[in-house]
DNA sequence: GCTTTCAGAATTGTTGACAATCTGGTGATG
DNA sequence: CATCACCAGATTGTCAACAATTCTGAAAGC
């Protein structure tokens, strides 16, 4: 019930090198107001399945849960439906969003579309500070996953880090508010619930540093081949593993909330 | 003062033939929360200019225009954030974002990637009925067009319904999410607020029309390319038009709301 | 036995008041 | 004269209570 507070994020990656207390994959960079710490905690809450996929949300009891008002809970509620990680319907209530293979997929494909696009303007807008940063996160990656090689699991965490700073070097506010806004949390979630032990760590290293290489020659082109090809690889990946064993977590049910 | 209750909607351009009370672009089915309602409103003010762009949101002010409390004000507003139409910062407030002709053509550019795999998608996937629907709006538009040549103004608001079906024929729904929720609301505020006479209004015209028949033919890939060039085409129209007469409502000021 | 109806309970939407924070100007001080 | 501290005013964030709606379940009717 109230173990919520752990926040252990040793990869912190440094967003902001003054706070401390985001994750990896953040979206403002210090959470002032009580709304924006809830909605912080609850988003993590959610993401790690700690708030099962598919519950009714309770406003006065996820109120009662972190000590807060309705106000700013439900404040948090409405950035979370902004995330597309609760649905609401008016006088009925907000429930966690339930995951299905179909919406994964498609996000795959819309990420195919927009982080192609984001490699290509990265060949051109990126810095070269940026870049060096790339190289360094990517090697310590690769020596961390040299180590525990075949159950990568937080390394998954490092590639969506990877990828989210492609996407902040494309230089697009648009492009950036997209992907690092409204999708990202999703892939993140179903990433931690579906588990997906990526059979593929070493191909995901060796296409990580082609991508790189090609943005750093200011190769649009050949950056965005490259990026829409690993993430097509992803997709079809997780297709193969669906089509072994179809269909595990979707579907309706799931009514109750498990904390 | 108040003079904002006069709900004028006669440009209905009739998305669903059986419910009338929704603009072209809109969200939600039927706004039954004082909040949605309020939702809308303000979100037409902010689109059509009536609350000009760049101009703070002051709270206590807007509750009163609108005779509401700051409750459901504040759930507006918050999903006005997520439409990225007002920009908000902790103890500070909420003001209108300010249009400024870079964020525009990063938005095209956005658009070009993702409507062309919209086209793409439909292609595949649209149903029969909505290809008779969308020749059906072309051919509306056309006679329209006939008659007032030049001024094709709220035809413009058309074409954004045209681009609209095609992406909900894409049946993606995340794909549908991002374009229709988060972006087309922006690029109505731009339309409404840059003028835009659009001097290619056959142009216009005879592409959306190739596009419909590469979408009926089921040809994915020339439908993808013909949409690309299409808003390729608009957005380099606009840069020439901006390189003629250089970033007019650019920059910071507009301090002061405008009822 | 099954459907329909109708209170009661619970939940969501809304309101007005209170507390915390920021803004802008005024005056003291070096 | 410029700079800084400080105080009023307004604005935003938060809270607890009230109103409106929906859900639940049991009783009545066919």
């Amino acid at each position: 019930m109230g173990s919520i507070n752990e926040n252990s994020l040793p990869d912190g990656v440094a967003v902001t090198p003054g706070s401390a207390t985001a994750p990896s994959v953040s979206v403002a960079g210090s959470p002032v107001t009580i709304a924006d710490q809830v909605f912080e905690r609850i988003l993590k809450a959610i993401v790690e399945g700690e708030i099962a996929a598919g519950s009714k949300i309770s406003e006065p009891e996820l109120a009662k849960t972190y000590g807060i008002s309705r106000g700013p809970l439900r404040e948090a509620l409405s950035r979370l439906e902004a995330c597309r990680l609760i649905v609401r319907k008016p006088n009925i209530g907000a429930r966690v969003i339930s995951l299905s293979t179909a919406e994964l997929l498609e996000i795959y494909h819309v990420r195919e579309a927009l982080e192609g696009m984001a490699c290509r303007l990265a060949a051109a807008h990126i810095g070269s500070d940026e870049i060096a940063e790339l190289r360094q996160l990517l090697e310590r990656h690769m020596q961390d996953a040299d180590l525990q090689e075949g159950r990568a699991y937080f390394q998954k965490e490092g590639d969506l880090d990877f990828h989210y700073r492609i996407v902040q070097g494309s230089k697009n506010t648009k492009l950036i508010g997209l992907l690092c806004h409204d999708l990202y949390h999703l892939v993140r979630m179903y990433r931690y619930q579906f588990g997906m032990p990526s059979p593929r760590a070493k191909r995901a290293f060796s296409e990580h540093s082609q991508i790189i290489d090609a943005i750093e020659d200011g190769d649009g082109e050949l950056a965005e081949i490259l990026m829409r090809r690993h993430i097509r690889a992803s997709r079809q990946n997780i297709e193969r593993r669906l089509r072994a064993k179809p269909d595990v977590t979707d579907a309706e049910p799931a009514p109750r909330i498990r904390p």
